[in-house]
DNA sequence: CCATTTAATTCAACCGCTGAACAAATCGCG
DNA sequence: CGCGATTTGTTCAGCGGTTGAATTAAATGG
């Protein structure tokens, strides 16, 4: 029941339950969906069938279904082929649920709608320093403009099905902010101080908000981005601390106790500077927001994450040599720590994302270096670095995602809420 | 087709496939045979069904056919426990399938045999070094090996459903190692090399030798030998080379191309010593085989890998400064790699095998100082560092469970053989 | 205009789960 | 020793949902 509130990816109703009868009309609706989903041009009713192996009269029967449940629409025109009665088109419906994403973040607050179809609707997004705020008042100003955004989709005739939240921090069981040091958060119950708000009241036994690490949701904003995109990739978030949402054979991994990703404390030096983990010589000590920044020879300010990025973009840009360095010996170090993961995890993609995104033209080149010097099998299977394709924004986007995701990947949560 | 060659596990078959009516069998019978495999104690049929939610009569009917198909038998003393009617035990079947294991490594050769109920019947292990031998020569002697644990088994009443071949090296499609430095192997075709023999002969289009890494496979029966053992953690495997094996939420991880596990190269010192990965101040160079026994003093002999670790541990228990002073720095190397993939993935176990498992009372103490300090999130979930149960021989075990876990896991597909 | 072709629907048949009733086996209690 | 209580396992009619073939729908091409 805890682990409601924290965002997981439906994989299979069947990988450890019984299946019952009424179980094959549930998977086979996902299936379908799924099917749909994926193509790349609207498919027929008799192309999932011959896809999938199923019956014409089957996918008929679950694809009405999913018509009256407002999931799926028939594209009107569709591309003509040859002889033949005219396939009608299948598409995702984009007048039918929709997912609310949520952001809180040092300098800015951010609400996002991603209809099923993974277009972004609506996004919103408030500039403000939050540290000064307390918990309760940074969330009461998100639950305005997640009012806001909710508006917003309604007049667009979308129904909201769920809302994640992002937060640069660990999160526990049950919407629990264990910790966020740059917000200044601790043990944050964030249901309960959304309580008597629409976003806190159950539907049917399930909250509609899910509060989730920012990179774990900005690496689900990058995997649903592109539909074509790689299945397993790290997306390294770089803001004051370091972040990275690892995505494997299509499924974000937590970890066994929802914590992966801390990249941050990576020995890239291990006689090193100190950490304030412990440790020495973390990565977060050398490509960390506040490392490039003293590096570069700007003072030591509180410069929000965003300004920072940008700042340090326009002085590379400007070809500031203290700056070109301080960002070369950063990708220096995020390519050592890079390079380890690719060996262990041996992924094809390595996504640069939040801070690093702006910053990505002058870090690709040195992180790539490492890693092609440092990675075994990077001679015959070379490993791309990139920017995230949704920017620093993705955190938001990828929240919402994953709520229309779980509609996909278990349409009958969506439909028996309907009917 | 080529990705036969490789030992996948099957999670389930509806996470992407359609659900036809047939299916609803199919899945059922993994569902109970699962459970039976599971439980800790002769589960009944009652039993099974208030668990899993499907009706009496439904997981009778399963039974029935696991029985038929020799993969259950009942238990005949059932623990007795009150009032009504005693329940009939259910237990995998010890006459049954079994999975033969097979392992090719410096200095010897191994074939084992694993019943459905997870036991080692049979155990033979040749001693030779085997570095001087072609490809084919040593796979001959493995096959007459082979050829006798089969025989051993049939004389029980078993059937081998199967065989896994372990490699200390790459492993790409079709059964093709592609590099095993040790063995001095490049580019074998061990399926063309074994042509001819019972191993290679496909059964029902099934070829019956999958070929894996050695670290994977061993990492597989450290899972299999704790039923309620950790579902995420890291298996190290020390010998000239490191290894890891990567078990994430119950499943072997792989990577994108089946070449994950590449601890050996993780960064413990970036501008250290060189490698002949072309890095610097990989974790190789100072945990490896040879950087201990140099370190310790010994000569850079061409020693066995399991040689070398019981010399080291002989040496380390008669209190030698110089080889405990080896493996602390070995430790502690470990330890600054360990702790960074414990920091990125979140695994609550790290288990210390192949030559580490022998070495494991001097290692451990290291290790574990340097994950606690540097593990984020050690201080509240602590993390366990242990010896492999199965020692150094976990690969072959590893891989004939890895064998007849398939036909728990799909039970249709021995059904289907023998009616 | 009609034969051809492909898409989608309709419908009887069938597979396998469901639920309830029934038989089997043991314990408790008088 | 006998009988009710209790739990296990089986039998069987019923039913949901898929199957496969026949049918209708809608377009192309000669």
């Amino acid at each position: 029941m805890a682990a409601m509130w924290q965002c997981q990816e439906v994989t299979s109703a069947s990988t450890a339950g019984a299946v019952r009868q009424g179980s094959l009309r549930e998977l086979n609706l996902a299936v379908v969906l799924r099917r749909i989903a994926a193509a790349d041009r609207p498919p027929s009713r008799a192309g999932i069938a011959a896809d999938t192996g199923l019956t014409r009269a089957t996918v008929s029967a679950v694809v009405d279904d999913l018509i009256a449940g407002r999931l799926v629409a028939e594209a009107e025109p569709e591309p003509r082929t040859g002889a033949g009665r005219p396939a009608r088109g299948l598409v995702l419906a984009s007048d039918g649920p929709a997912g609310l994403g949520l952001e809180v973040n040092v300098d800015y607050l951010a609400a996002c709608v991603v209809d099923l179809t993974g277009a972004v609707r609506h996004h919103l997004v408030r500039r403000a320093d939050l540290r000064p705020a307390s918990p309760a008042d940074a969330l009461a100003r998100l639950a305005a403009l997640a009012a806001e955004a909710r508006a917003a989709a309604v007049r667009d005739g979308l129904t909201l099905a769920g809302a994640a939240l992002a937060v640069p921090g660990l999160v526990g069981d049950g919407g629990l902010v264990r910790l966020a040091p740059n917000l200044g958060w601790r043990d944050v119950d964030v249901p309960a101080l959304l309580a008597g708000h629409p976003l806190a009241e159950p539907v049917d036994g399930i909250p509609p908000l899910v509060v989730d690490n920012e990179a774990n949701l900005a690496a689900l904003g990058e995997l649903y981005a592109g539909p074509a995109g790689p299945r397993s990739f790290l997306h390294v978030t770089g803001e004051i601390g370091i972040g990275a949402g690892i995505v494997l054979d299509g499924a974000l991994y937590r970890g066994a106790r929802g914590w992966s990703g801390e990249i941050g404390h990576f020995p890239v030096q291990p006689q090193g500077r100190p950490c304030r983990c412990g440790g020495q010589g973390c990565l977060e000590r050398y490509a960390g927001q506040e490392a490039i920044l003293a590096a570069a020879g700007l003072p030591g300010a509180e410069l929000p994450a965003d300004t920072a990025a940008t700042r340090l973009a326009d002085l590379a840009e400007a070809g500031d040599p203290a700056t070109l360095a301080a960002l070369t010996d950063a990708g220096t170090a995020l390519g050592v720590a890079v390079a380890g993961v690719v060996n262990l995890l041996d992924l094809d993609t390595v996504v640069l994302g939040g801070g690093y995104a702006r910053l990505a033209p002058w870090l690709r080149p040195t992180v790539e270096a490492e890693v092609s010097r440092r990675v075994l099998t990077a001679a015959w299977a070379p490993v791309t670095v990139r920017p995230a394709v949704l920017g620093a924004q993705s955190a938001a986007v990828g929240g919402a995602g994953s709520v229309v995701r779980r509609i996909v990947d278990r349409p009958v949560g969506w439909l028996a809420r309907t009917t």
